[in-house]
DNA sequence: ACACAAAACTAACGGTTATTAGTTTTTTGG
DNA sequence: CCAAAAAACTAATAACCGTTAGTTTTGTGT
């Protein structure tokens, strides 16, 4: 009889929460069969349902939790007193952060939300449509102040928003550039460009 | 009896692959059924296998088309005699249009080629960092030029497609700008940065 | 109009799915 | 050390999956 191996600080839910987002990343939502993931916990799968309620809620917990972590450094980067680019550049930071050191919930709350059920499918949409546009507030009042080009809001926040998704492509060339080094090339090149 | 409409110059097969496209993007390749693709044909799930080989055999279809186009897109670049930011600048424009063009397909072969299976995997991410390294390539021409910064050319591929890519979330907003602006401001912001 | 091919149909196959019920083992607290 | 709670197990369910076989209908070329 095997048993669910639970990190410090963490209830056997996390365990299967954290083991579904590697298996989700791995092969997606749809793809993976809880006989998978309690083979990847060590366990039977139906002992799965002493510790969840079922298998959507592991990906619903999965994308908000991740939602909210954005959410609530966006509170905190708005509170600050900086300018556009500052906060900007704070942001694109933490998302790169996330992403690098959070990687598996990452990577399913952006590629499988899809797969939620109504009605927090919508919710999640509707907190994800909420944070672009304050995102694009932010750039609005960097152009109305002189500090940002006079460009669409909304087509920056796009790019921003996808190019740190885009790390998702970069565990493979990892090894050619350090953590810090890619940061910074990133930031220049989404504030700065790249002709001379 | 119901029976495939076909687009003119196209095959039953092409109407059923262009509806899978569809279907898949929505729902996802591994949560569509035969069942759904073929109410969306209007015709039995059987009645597929007039047609296709397999479920799989179309999302492999959808792949590889959206990433040959991509391929012989690169090569006509490569041959004409322009400057690494104008070579880079037909691309980006290119990327656009597909994506713009063909949502479907395109959507598809980004976010299901997971489920695609060996030596198909295989094959597309070959094909896929090629594409890459041949992009990087012409970024460091760039820089060695002079007309590139110094920045990695690895960084500015993951952006540059990472922007591209992130047209899938443009259709909501579709109304507020027009396809050639988006298009000019993409390319300003992913060159020249936002910066004053 | 008739023969042949193409493409639709119905029915069924073995396999897998998430989940539940009921039981047994393990852990915990007094 | 014993009782109660937690967490594992086995077994089974009904639903759904991709695909095949066999049959019937539809379309086509002469």
């Amino acid at each position: 009889m095997a048993k669910i191996k639970v990190a410090k600080n963490g209830t056997k839910r996390d365990a299967i929460t954290q083991k579904g987002a590697g298996l989700f990343r791995k092969k997606g939502f749809a793809a993976s069969s809880m006989r998978e993931l309690a083979d990847s916990v060590g366990v039977e799968a139906s002992s799965l349902y002493n510790h969840i309620g079922s298998k959507s809620e592991i990906l619903r917990s999965i994308c908000f939790t991740v939602a909210n972590r954005f959410t609530s450094q966006l509170n905190e980067v708005e509170q600050v007193s900086q300018d556009a680019v500052g906060k900007l550049e704070n942001l694109i930071r933490f998302h790169i952060q996330m992403m690098l050191e959070n990687f598996d919930e990452v990577y399913v709350a952006n590629h499988e939300w899809k797969q939620l059920e109504e009605p927090y499918l919508s919710n999640f949409l509707s907190q994800r449509k909420a944070y672009e546009n304050r995102l694009a507030d932010i750039i609005r009042d960097g152009i109305s102040k002189g500090s940002i080009k006079d460009i669409n809001p909304h087509v920056v926040v796009l790019i921003i928003l996808s190019a740190v998704r885009g790390l998702e492509f970069w565990q493979r060339n990892k090894k050619n550039i350090s953590e810090s080094e890619l940061v910074e090339q990133m930031v220049s090149h989404l504030l700065n460009g790249i002709t001379k």
